[in-house]
Parts: structure tokens; C-alpha cells; sequence
RNA sequence: GUCCCAGUAGCUCAGUCGGAUAGAGCAUACGCCUUCUAAGCGUACGGUCGGGGGUUCGAAUCCCUCCUGGGACGCCA
């Protein structure tokens, strides 16, 4: 906004389009600088004159109402007048729509996320998926997407015939009904231990997920005690989490889809025979083959995740289709949009692989077989006890603690992994996620809160009815806040173009740290009820800034803390 | 061996159309609550932007090459 603005303004001096002269504007590095700088080598060259005296003469040339330009260097350094701007901006920043999300695109984005396995307690590493996938559809909902969350539950394949064959081997019915996915993981664990000695098992595995695939009763049963416990534990850690789904397809869903698959592949004719198993070999995209039927006749994820691109173009009528999948599944990902390719989707293009960087515990990659796996839930426990502690210690009158606890110790965990860019590993330290000073959820939120308190306040002394004095946001402190809350849109379009929920976080971080060092440079009830008038309005567009952003990330804003 | 991602301050990271003295947070050391929430603010300390070449008026950013770390390379997902 602020470019585009003295763009426009500068543009007729410079001789260039004002989309041109907004593009080449850049921040100075120090903003006594000024609001903009127009560095003049590249007009230098056009010009066959030295920068500096362009600069020079371009700050000698340009009379605007609202600019004050100076030469430095090869750099014409533009600032705005403040006092003359700051009320325009003010009523911008304040307008409802301006945070209000984009015009409809008609478009329907399918989001693939979260996708956690059966019978396997809900890891730290399934937060990822989960946080980036909702995080994306409030961004893309905010430019104009109509986005649907599908929850591709990991609740076929291999994995389940070694849960009955070491159920049937091993398996403590009393403990299963106690406590099922502990008493899961326990049987998973020791499958894999003993399968390393005696290699059968996974043979004996293997059987037993084609019978299920069968539709065998007795597989069937199990497998429908497994999903349905592991649906009560995952849907309590969503709600923790305020997260849902407009859709919980999980892999058997697909089941009955494969088939179809298979003949359109083989329609093509692109199903090659290769060691017993038929694949679409990928040679000439320098891939390796596409596993699509096993050599017993079973399934693989490949065959699942075609058969799920098909009902997420066909039937959810998606116009982009994101998968939300850690990083080490890129080359899969890109085998099976290549396929697609092949049976002749033009969609292919539109499938899109949002990979998110491996999580590690203490330098280890998590494993499930070796029961090597942090618990999300022990993880939220643990931050919202923190946040518990912190409370009775600052605010100890502060009327619905828990509420405000849990709010301030999940936002930590959530905040704290959105900050992030998605595509780095994360080697995960709890102390790390429950931290709530510097750059963190809670200092978010609290700088939130603690503006309402302070509207709050000035409602109760009657501050702030008055004309608005714009002199009072004409402070570098204030100045540098407004300008801050101008960007909330151009923030939110790029984190959308970027699939990049981080940037609306760092943004947060900003107007949240420049609202702090306004607020301790100046008063904001201030005797003079115009220039409280001023400074309340500000304080509280970035209240709200602050709660939107935030929102746009899962994370709760409480009004006190 | 091939492919993908990464390497910026002691630690965790910003820095995406190449631009002015490379920025935060944490940690460390100081300072600031008789006035709006100190989960805050400020000051100091701290960097061969992995190494080497190249392109350019200008490179953390683009190109080449090498090194290091992580990941992936058909019957797990």
C-alpha cells in the first residue's frame, strides 16, 4: 500500500509506469531515511548520467503535498508527510473490510492434512500437518479460496495386518479395552522386535492385510476396534486444537476405488509387469517406477493416493489440490502427479505437494516401530501447566485461569512451530515450545490482551470520543505502527501465493513488537483527549490486526491474561 | 551412486523480483515498574552470510564447483 502509493506519486517524474516505480521502491535500511527509497543506478544506465545527480535532480523536481524527498547518494530517499496521511491510513487500517477476506475466486482448494495412522498415539510429528493444513485454509480463505480440509486417516495398508497378526500372537484384550492406542503401540513395537529375528511375521503381515482387503470378518472386526479408539483420542486433540475437517476420508475409503484405477491405467496402457508386481515405469521423467499392485495382488499408497485424486478432482470438485505431507515424501508425490500426467488429467498441474520439513526428537528421527514417539498430548499438557504457572504468578486474580491456560500453552506449541519456514527440519525441544517470552505465540496474545485491557480502561475513564488529533501518530513509534498495519493484506496475499503460513506469523511478530515499543515510548490516555483519541484508535486496529492474524493461524486471542 | 532440501551471531531463525552500515529472539552483562498488564522496553556483547570461482556499478540473494548435514531412491506410508 505504501509503495504503490508514492509510486503513483513519484511516477510522472521518473518516466515510468507507476506499477514500474512502485516495483523498484524498496524500504530504507534506516527509517530516518525516510518511507521509501528509489535507488537510481538502473535509471543511471537508461539516463547515460550518474545516479547521484539524478537522485539529485529527481529530489530537486518532484513537489507533492505529501512527499518530502531527499538525495542520498545514488538513492532518492521519499518520506511521507505524516501528519498529513496518518488519518486516511487510520480509516483505512479501521475499515472492516480491510481485513475482511478477498472477493470469492470461485475456486475450490482441497487441502490433505493431518493424516494421522491407527492405532497409533497422535505424535508431535503429525502437528506439523495438522497446524500448517488449517493455517493454510484460513489464509486461503482470507484470499478468496473456497477450501475444503480433507483428514486422510492413515487407517489401511500393511501396517494393520502386523496389528493383527501381533494381536492375534500377543495381544491383551483387558489392556486394548483400557487403554487402546498404548496397548496399540506396545503390540506395533513388538511386532517389529520380533520380526527382525523371525522374518515370517511380515510375511504372515502381509496375509492378513489381504484378507482384510478381502473383507475378511475377522479382520474386519479388528480393524474396526482400532479405528473407531483411535477416532475418540484424535478428535479430543483436534478440538484442543480447534481444528476440523469438512471431510475424515481415510485410506479404506478408497478401498473400493482401486480397482478403477487400475483399468484406467491400464487403458492407457501404460501397466507394466515387473517381478510379479505391475508398475508405470517413469524413466524419461528421470523417476523411479510407480508401484501400483504389489505382487500379491494388494494395494500400495500409490494406487490410494491415485484413487484419491480422482474423487478430490471428480466428486469434491477441487480446482487445486494440496497435500500437506512431510518433505520425505516428495518423490512420491511426484510420481503420482506424473502419472495423472500420463492417463491425460490436464489437472495434474494443479496437484500440489506442500512438503514440511522432517520433525526429530533430540537429533533422532521419530520412530513408531521402536516406540520412539513424543505424545501431542503430553506436549499441550506440559505448556498449558506452564502457562497455568505463569498466570498464578502475574495475574493470579485472573478470573477463568484454565480457560486462558489452555488458550496461552496450546497457542505457544502452535505459534511456535507456524513460525517457522514449513520446508526446515524441526528437532523438537520442549523447552523450546513452551517458551512464552521473545518471539513467541503468548507474547503475541498478551500484547493483544493487553490492549484490550488498556480500551477497556479508557472506556471506563471516557477517553478517546474526541476529534482524533493526527499529530499524536506522527511519533516514529506510532508512525512505524501504522505503517506496519497497512501491510496486513499484502501479508496475508503472500503467505496465500506462498502456501507459507510463517509469514503471517512473522508479521505478527511485528506489529506486536511495534505496538510494545509504542506503547512504552509515548501514553496512550493521554491528557489530551485528541491525542488519546488518536493513539486508542490506533491501539486498537492493531488489537484487532493482532487478533485476525492470529486467527489466521488457529491461535486463540484471549481478551485478558 | 542418483535426486531433493538445508548450511547466516554461542543457540533458534528472518532476510523470494540482486541494492545503502547483514536483522530478530534466546543466552550473557547492565538499565527501566509511586502513571495505561515487566509474558514488556532499552543498551552492550556477538557474523570470513559453509569454502572457492564467476556474472554485475552492486551478491546472503543469480550461475558453476566443491565441502558438510538431513532426507528419498519398488512390494511400509
Amino acid at each position: 500500500m505504501i509503495m504503490e502509493t508514492i509510486g503513483e506519486w513519484i511516477a510522472p517524474y521518473v518516466q515510468l509506469t507507476k506499477e514500474e516505480t512502485a516495483r523498484r521502491l524498496e524500504t530504507p535500511p534506516d527509517p530516518a531515511l525516510g518511507d521509501a527509497a528509489l535507488p537510481c543506478f538502473e535509471l543511471a544506465r537508461a539516463l547515460r548520467e550518474s545516479p547521484q545527480s539524478i537522485a539529485a535532480k529527481l529530489a530537486e523536481a518532484i513537489l507533492h503535498p505529501m512527499l518530502e524527498c531527499r538525495a542520498v547518494g545514488a538513492y532518492l530517499n521519499v518520506a511521507l508527510r505524516r501528519e498529513r496521511i496518518a488519518m486516511q491510513w487510520l480509516e483505512a487500517v479501521e475499515a472492516p473490510a480491510f481485513r475482511a477476506p478477498s472477493s470469492p475466486r470461485g475456486q475450490r482448494v482441497v487441502i490433505d492434512m493431518s493424516s494421522p495412522n491407527i492405532a497409533k498415539p497422535f505424535g508431535i510429528g503429525h502437528l506439523r500437518s495438522t497446524v500448517i493444513g488449517n493455517a493454510l485454509r484460513h489464509i486461503l480463505t482470507a484470499d478468496g479460496y473456497d477450501v475444503v480440509r480433507v483428514n486422510h486417516l492413515g487407517d489401511w495398508g500393511t501396517q494393520f495386518g502386523k496389528m493383527i497378526a501381533a494381536y492375534r500372537a500377543w495381544g491383551d484384550t483387558e489392556a486394548l479395552r483400557r487403554r487402546p492406542l498404548e496397548a496399540s503401540l506396545e503390540l506395533y513395537v513388538r511386532f517389529h522386535e520380533e520380526a527382525e529375528r523371525d522374518p515370517r511375521l511380515e510375511d504372515e503381515a502381509r496375509a492378513w492385510f489381504a484378507k482384510l482387503e478381502r473383507g475378511d470378518e475377522e479382520a474386519a472386526a479388528l480393524w474396526r476396534f482400532f479405528v473407531e479408539a483411535s477416532r475418540k483420542e484424535f478428535r479430543r486433540i483436534y478440538d484442543r486444537l480447534g481444528v476440523a475437517f469438512e471431510y475424515e476420508l481415510g485410506e479404506s475409503f478408497y478401498n473400493d476405488k482401486m480397482e478403477a484405477v487400475v483399468e484406467r491405467l491400464q487403458a492407457a496402457n501404460i501397466l507394466e509387469e515387473s517381478d510379479g508386481a505391475r508398475v508405470v515405469r517413469l524413466d524419461d521423467a528421470s523417476l523411479p517406477p510407480c508401484l501400483i499392485v504389489k505382487s500379491d495382488g494388494s494395494s500400495i499408497y500409490a494406487t490410494r493416493d491415485l484413487a484419491t485424486a480422482f474423487y478430490r478432482r471428480e466428486t469434491l470438485g477441487g480446482d487445486r489440490l494440496l497435500y500437506v505431507v512431510g518433505a520425505e515424501q516428495a518423490v512420491h508425490f511426484r510420481q503420482v502427479f506424473e502419472v495423472l500426467k500420463r492417463l491425460g488429467c490436464e489437472w495434474a498441474d494443479a496437484c500440489e505437494h506442500v512438503p514440511f520439513g522432517l520433525m526429530r526428537v533430540e537429533g533422532k528421527k521419530m520412530s513408531t516401530r521402536r516406540g520412539r514417539v513424543v505424545k501431542l498430548e503430553d506436549v499441550l499438557g506440559e505448556a498449558v501447566e506452564r502457562a497455568n504457572a505463569v498466570i498464578a504468578e502475574k495475574n493470579p486474580n485472573l478470573p477463568d485461569r484454565e480457560r486462558t491456560a489452555e488458550a496461552v500453552g496450546v497457542g505457544a506449541v502452535v505459534f511456535g512451530d507456524l513460525k517457522h519456514d514449513r520446508e526446515g527440519a524441526v528437532d523438537f525441544r520442549l523447552e523450546e515450545a513452551v517458551r512464552f517470552d521473545g518471539e513467541t505465540g503468548p507474547y503475541v496474545q498478551y500484547t493483544h490482551a493487553r490492549i484490550r485491557t488498556l480500551l477497556a480502561k479508557s472506556e471506563a475513564v471516557s477517553a478517546g470520543s474526541a476529534a482524533a488529533k493526527p499529530s499524536a501518530l506522527a511519533t516514529d513509534e506510532a508512525w512505524a505502527l501504522l505503517k506496519l498495519l497497512t501491510g496486513y493484506p499484502a501479508a496475508v496475499r503472500e503467505a496465500a501465493a506462498r502456501l507459507a503460513p510463517s509469514v503471517v506469523a512473522r508479521y505478527a511478530l511485528d506489529v506486536a513488537k511495534a505496538f510494545n515499543r509504542f506503547y512504552h515510548a509515548e501514553r496512550v490516555l493521554a491528557d489530551d483527549p485528541a491525542e488519546a483519541a488518536a493513539k486508542l484508535r490506533l491501539a486498537r486496529a492493531a488489537a484487532d490486526t493482532l487478533r485476525d492474524a492470529l486467527a489466521l493461524l488457529g491461535v486463540q486471542a484471549p481478551e485478558r491474561m
